[in-house]
DNA sequence: GTGTATGCAAACAATTTGCACGGAC
DNA sequence: GTCCGTGCAAATTGTTTGCATACAC
């Protein structure tokens, strides 16, 4: 079930595009940036803040709260993290590498991922229909196991 | 754009299922939910409690916060309310008569709706593929008018 | 008369913010 | 040495809850 664990060559990857954002955009290196970063391509899979920190402890790593809204916030922007609202809680998920997909909600609250290419189809659809330019979009199935 | 006033058959059908929907749960019949219900059901269209309530008071009919997440949560049950959480605050629409649909989300806020027969082939793709009983689903489309 | 529904305010949970200290630069 | 980022705690926002009163039954 665990999404497997650290792809070496995909940790390197990530951590040098925080490096370059950071760099960009004028913001600082911090220890706990890139902490936050690994733990969260290490293990890979949906999470949300407390299940974060959690994880950070366990790793050793004693990262505030209002530090981990803050570094998830900048690794938004970096596009190396996405956010999801399937319930009542912020979830997350790694951004990286970016592939399009949507969420199945399992009734126990594990998440599955899928992709469909009528999605797209039909996004092409409405924006003809409606003369509009789609952003983004997302799909969520809730169901449950048959 | 406002989507038409009154359909007098229709406020006059809701109520009445609301009075089945109370009796048969051993509800009280109350001033307030009725209210509500009409609010909702006048003016169509989706809303969330702030601009619920300040409706309210605008009709005259003073209502507590706390009466109208009661009042939602019974309408829920009775179908009589959906509830979407497309941003940060819930909001809620009519809920009948039941017509399936998804939502278009504007950039200012404006809410469209529509309807692509190929979301249920999807579904039904999904069902098939995993194994599991869908429940329910939500697409949304983020968009801005071109 | 009984007991549920309302209204108010306090309680809550998730997230954001203010501020003083510490560390990246 | 600057001043941004962190950690802590207080503030905010959306929603829920506790409790006394009011009214549907």
């Amino acid at each position: 079930m665990a999404e497997s664990t650290a792809n070496p060559a995909l940790l390197e990857e990530v951590r040098e595009r925080l490096e370059s954002f950071l760099a960009d955009g004028g913001h600082r290196k911090t220890p706990e940036r890139f902490v936050v970063l690994e733990e969260i391509y290490a293990r890979g899979g949906h999470f949300d803040v407390d299940a974060l920190q959690e994880r950070m402890k366990q790793r050793g790593a004693k990262v505030s709260r209002a530090t981990l809204y803050n570094t998830i916030e900048l690794l938004l922007e970096a596009g190396l993290v996405r956010k999801h609202r399937f319930g009542e809680q912020s979830q997350y998920e790694p951004g990286y590498p970016s592939r399009q997909h949507d969420h199945i909600i399992m009734d126990n609250g594990e998440v599955l991922e899928f992709c469909d290419p009528r999605i797209q189809q039909i996004k092409a659809t409405l924006e003809e229909h409606f003369g509009i330019e789609i952003l983004h979009h997302a799909l969520h199935i809730y169901a449950r196991k048959k």
